[in-house]
DNA sequence: GCAAATATTAGACAAAATCTAGATGCTAAT
DNA sequence: ATTAGCATCTAGATTTTGTCTAATATTTGC
């Protein structure tokens, strides 16, 4: 996504060109979400949005990712036990994911490739492919 | 791990193996993760191992997980946001995930090959490398 | 502007996993 | 056999993440 103008009439236009009603509080979570490359987890957002006066609720919170997620504004990302991240890059990518820290960092998808994959169980189609590479601070 | 033979003694000599004493409670976990080859979770496995009698609380069975995890006897997989599944199966391997139904297949890591992964942040190991390819149905 | 449709909210609820403090069981030495 | 010492097990309370509900507020189309 694109990670300059994130102004308030930008981040508007962007949700109405997927179908979605630009409102106070989904602008908020949308500029949480893309003013920075940060994999924030739900109360993560919640807190940010919430910096200056409290203004939007959890449950909005969860009803924005949840739209947001099946319009394809961001991807949901499954690395943790506890909860779930929330990825803004929506191009193809991959992850490091330091167990100890908990840290996220992006693995550009150019240049990897996965050979050798088995074909899919029949009647399936592939929904994505995520390879997360596990890492935790050396000997 | 092996597939055959997961009476109670070999069971038993497996944990004793790698430094766990064998209770009754962890012979019957054991023997439910090793009899046949699935994906179950904490509360599948609560639910097999109390099949016949209440017998095991489930305090045990995270105990016991979270033991055998830590010996290396069972691994973690993270693939579905609202629990974990235990794979007895500790060889590398990686999975297909059936969004739609939450099916779980082994993908054999015999030929599969990844090129192309950018070098670790510095100071960082390997933890595991995990490959998830989430299906759906097809059109 | 106004009504209908949509969105937001606080707080109750649900499910997964952990924690706690007491009970139980196992081992070994007497 | 008895008992001390320690590891293990347990029920139930707690924590955390996320969803639901029913009432209120906002947006949108006209």
């Amino acid at each position: 996504m694109n990670l300059e103008s994130t102004t308030r009439e930008s981040v508007a236009q962007m949700l109405r060109a997927r179908g979605v009603s630009p409102t106070h509080q989904r602008i908020e979570i949308a500029q949480v979400l893309f003013e920075k490359r940060w994999h924030p987890s739900a109360d993560q957002i919640l807190a940010a949005v919430n910096v200056r006066y409290a203004e939007t609720s959890k449950a909005t919170v969860y009803n924005t990712l949840n739209l947001f997620l099946d319009k394809g504004l961001v991807r949901e990302l499954i690395v943790d036990p506890n909860k779930v991240f929330y990825d803004s890059n929506t191009s193809v990518h991959h992850h490091f994911y330091d167990v100890s820290s908990g840290e996220i960092t992006d693995i550009p998808a150019a240049g990897v490739r996965i050979d050798g994959l088995p074909p899919l169980p029949a009647g399936m189609v592939t929904a994505g492919i995520d390879i997360v590479v596990r890492t935790r601070p050396g000997l």
